[in-house]
DNA sequence: TTGAAAGCGCTAACAT
DNA sequence: ATGTTAGCGCTTTCAA
């Protein structure tokens, strides 16, 4: 089934059928009318090769989730999150997704190279990179000229550069404060991959908060996580040795938390009585721990959806790159800080809105 | 750059460079090597528009998450493990993968039309349905004659459909007689989504578990949940009130233990002491509670990369539908069904296999 | 072993 | 308001 095909059985020119489906002003309405209702007759659908080899247009956008973090992928409903975020807009918008996600035996090159090779698409959303190799493929992107959006902050010429974020500093930053209010001495952190802006930046906050409390920095406080839970384990292993007790620990991500808060109990210590324990996204997993974990909240699903809407504007050509937008967080208190006992806390009912 | 460019680089025609990339044999060894180095040194890349306009083939599938389990998506790693083992195998097979995620808001039937009228997938993988609204999707494929692949047990027109899936009924039938076999009396589940197909196998091992001891059914013993962890916290409040007291849980799914869990933990009792609790799936939630959740393990990530295989066999023609595929499971024993007392068990030592 | 030419199904410029 | 025509960049006959 063709244009040439729906244009035979209503009479008319293959180019009139093309102006009906393409809402192309120029048609009668009786003319317009009778090709539509053969079009729903026949069910036919324009084939999108022959559309997009004239358009230079597929529909279809890419997600690319790279090396670094494709485990966590699995692991963490961050990412199923941000990608019903995205898949909200694309779908409405009537695009489709190629979704591309790296392997982790794989090198990154390859990777990259297979989803710079695929010229299905229109754009992409880059869903995470670490600093150092994120800067080729950027450099590839920005040459070719194909509009694309990161979902965090970029540092490679970040000037060109599309992208959606929070500010995951302040946001750490004001949850560490958090602690050190409570009256905690030696925080500790379990950091996320700092090959990582987002990590990077959690760290810093950290730092910042410290020097604002003139709470010396000590570096043995702070070891180098990669945002996953097993590397919230160990970490929490290595801090649990130290020999000056660690009343309260700072974890990248809930996830990490949730790797810590196994190693505390396993040593028979508690939450927040012996340590105090705080994460970062506000996860499903931190509302189901007990005690519940106070993190920080940020609109993840909504940083896809803004992603996707940027990245489809910049094809459209409504919008021009580039665009830094930055998406309010919330810190949420629960248990798990030791501000609130025995009673149950909600961020809906109980967030306390600091951007 | 088009074949035509390299083409004329090359001194040889269009078909030649053609010929060159699709690995015709009919291409002297000469004329071989100066083209690849011409379209090694311009990075020319076909253009899959043109080609799959010739060839009627995109090198991409479509994965299909539908709207009765797509917020399922963002809180369990079930669907992020799939997609994993989808991804490993079609991007080895240098595919590309089309994700189709419903709204919770949206009807299914818009969905389904959205997914059948893109035109771009060679295939698909239909990564869960309920066994009524898969009728008329599946119908249309079979219509088609697309090729396509799902990831649960057919029940519509099974004879034609290909499926990778486990046993879920014996999984469960096991999972319910090892409760049995340890003295529990009154086991309770709270059922998965009974529209669809593993949902409904799981509760008839249930059944089947306690027909096969003997122990007569009792309706008020069963729960219908969805798969979710409220849907397990919910489930759980109503058998706390029930007047006879409930000493076992089977969750057909571990996300619904979770919630299952908070439940009975809010109420101050304990896990196993009080209750015993069960899941089904082995998620990385199942080890980080306190106790660690007895589940059923099954190959999540194989039975993606399963059906993506046999899916891309059938794209090729080396397979022909339909394959009924049929994976191992294995009963993960540890600290919440009360048969081990504390001491770590893992499934890596500990399983026993069953199939 | 190579080249010339047709054509996949559509859009868009041009003509009427 | 509608039809005619020329491609988009490939693969694939058919000829040589």
């Amino acid at each position: 089934m063709t244009l040439e095909d729906i244009a035979e059985k209503a009479g008319v020119s293959r180019s009139t059928v093309s102006r009906v489906i393409n809402d192309d002003p120029r048609v009668s309405k009786e003319t317009r009318a009778r090709v539509w209702s053969v079009i729903e007759g026949e069910g036919f659908v324009p084939d999108p090769l022959a559309r997009g080899m004239v358009t230079r247009r597929t529909q279809v956008i890419g997600v690319v989730i790279p090396t670094s973090l494709s485990a966590i992928f699995r692991d963490s409903a961050y990412f199923p999150t941000l990608l019903d975020g995205i898949a909200k807009v694309v779908h409405s918008r009537d695009y489709g997704m190629l979704l591309w996600i790296a392997q982790a035996s794989e090198e990154e090159q390859l990777f990259q190279q297979r989803v710079l090779k695929n010229r299905l698409m229109d754009g992409m959303i880059i869903a995470s990179a670490t600093t150092v190799n994120q800067r080729p493929f950027i450099d590839h992107l920005l040459r070719l000229n194909t509009p694309f959006v990161m979902v965090e902050r970029a540092v490679h010429r970040s000037d060109q550069v599309s992208y959606v974020t929070i500010d995951n500093l302040h946001a750490s930053q004001d949850l560490v404060s958090h602690l050190v209010k409570l009256g905690y001495k030696r925080i500790a952190t379990i950091t996320g991959n700092l090959d990582n802006v987002d990590g990077q930046d959690r760290l810093k906050g950290y730092q910042k908060a410290l020097e604002q409390a003139q709470i010396p920095y000590d570096s043995s406080l702070v070891v180098e996580g990669d945002f996953s839970s097993q590397s919230g384990y160990e970490g929490m292993k290595i801090l649990l040795q130290l020999p000056c007790q660690v009343d309260a620990v700072f974890a990248a991500t809930d996830l990490t938390a949730v790797g810590a808060f196994q190693a505390i109990t396993e040593v028979g210590l508690s939450i927040p009585g012996d340590i105090a324990l705080v994460g970062f996204d506000d996860l499903p997993h931190a509302s189901h721990m007990t005690p519940q974990l106070t993190t920080v909240w940020h609109p993840i699903q909504k940083k896809g959806a803004q992603a996707a809407h940027v990245l489809l504007d910049l094809i459209d050509g409504t919008l021009a790159s580039p665009q830094h937008i930055q998406l309010p967080t919330r810190l949420v208190i629960r248990d798990s800080c030791g501000a609130v006992k025995r009673q149950e806390v909600n961020y809906k009912t109980n967030g306390t809105s600091l951007v």
